[in-house]
DNA sequence: AACCAGGAGAGAG
DNA sequence: CTCTCTCATGGT
C-alpha cells in the first residue's frame, strides 16, 4: 500500500483558512515571551495569563527586574500557573544568567543559532520544545515548534506515530521553505485546532484536518 | 471525580 | 536509550 505523505505547506494551507493568522507569540516584548514559555509548560494558557498579570502588578515582568526579585515572591505570583516552585526558581536563575552574560535579550540577537542552542539548551527549565519556541518567537529562527498537539494531530493526517520529532521537523523547514512567518503561525494554528478539536483519545476522529486532507492522501494500493 | 493543560528533569533499568 | 515519577494549580 503507497501512502502519500502530506506536505506540511498543505497542511499549513488549510490551517490558514481556518484560523488565519494568530499573530504569535501573544506577548509585548521579547522578555514577557520569555517568560511564558517557561509558565505555559504542562499548563493551560488562560492561567499563564493571570500569572503574567501578577507579575506585570509587581513590575516583574522584565527579565532585570526578574533577576533582582524575591523568589517567593515570584513564586506567589505565579502560583496559578502550576509548578509554581520550579517555575520561580527556574525564572530566577534564568534571568541572571542571561543579564549578567549578555545584558538582554536584544543584545543576543546577532548570535548564531548554534550558539543560542548551546546557550539556552544547557539551562535547566527549558527543555526541546521551549528552546524551539524561544528560537523561533524570540530570535526568529527558521524552526519548527513540535508540541503534543502537533505531534497527535500530525499523525492522525499524514505521519506515522513512529515518525522521529526531528524528522518531522527538518521536513516542516522544507516544506515551508524555512519562511519565519509561516512557521510561526503554524504552530500557532496546530495548537489552536489541538485545543478545540484534538483530544488525546486515539478513537476521537474530530480533527477537522483529517477531513480537509483526506483528499491528498493516495490510500490505494499498487 | 478523573482527566487534561501550549513540559522538563532526575532516576531506574 | 526508554520508561516512570515528580512537580501543582485550575477548569471540565
Amino acid at each position: 500500500m503507497l501512502v502519500a505523505l502530506i506536505d506540511h505547506a498543505l497542511i499549513y494551507e488549510s490551517l490558514l483558512g481556518r484560523f488565519g493568522d494568530l499573530h504569535w507569540w501573544p506577548a509585548e516584548t521579547s522578555d514577557e515571551i520569555l517568560v511564558g514559555s517557561i509558565l505555559t509548560q504542562n499548563t493551560s494558557w488562560k492561567n499563564v495569563e493571570k500569572a503574567i498579570e501578577q507579575l506585570k502588578d509587581g513590575n516583574l515582568i522584565s527579565l532585570e527586574s526578574i533577576a533582582d526579585a524575591n523568589e517567593e515572591d515570584l513564586a506567589q505570583r505565579i502560583r496559578i500557573s502550576g509548578f509554581y516552585r520550579q517555575k520561580a526558581a527556574r525564572l530566577h536563575s534564568i534571568s541572571m544568567e542571561i543579564v549578567h552574560r549578555h545584558g538582554s535579550l536584544d543584545r543576543m540577537r546577532s548570535i548564531d543559532t548554534e550558539e543560542l542552542i548551546a546557550f539556552f539548551g544547557g539551562m535547566k527549565g527549558i527543555g526541546k520544545e521551549t528552546l524551539d519556541s524561544i528560537l523561533l518567537y524570540i530570535f526568529e529562527r527558521p524552526v519548527m515548534v513540535m508540541d503534543s498537539y502537533s505531534r497527535r494531530i500530525l499523525s492522525r493526517v499524514s505521519y506515522p506515530e513512529y515518525a522521529e520529532d526531528h524528522a518531522i521537523q527538518q521536513a516542516a523547514l522544507s516544506d515551508l521553505q524555512c519562511s519565519v512567518d509561516a512557521l510561526k503561525n503554524y504552530h500557532a494554528c496546530l495548537v489552536e485546532l489541538g485545543k478545540n478539536y484534538c483530544r488525546k483519545t486515539p478513537e476521537c476522529a474530530e480533527c477537522p484536518l483529517k477531513h480537509d486532507c483526506n483528499y491528498a492522501m493516495d490510500l490505494s494500493s499498487p
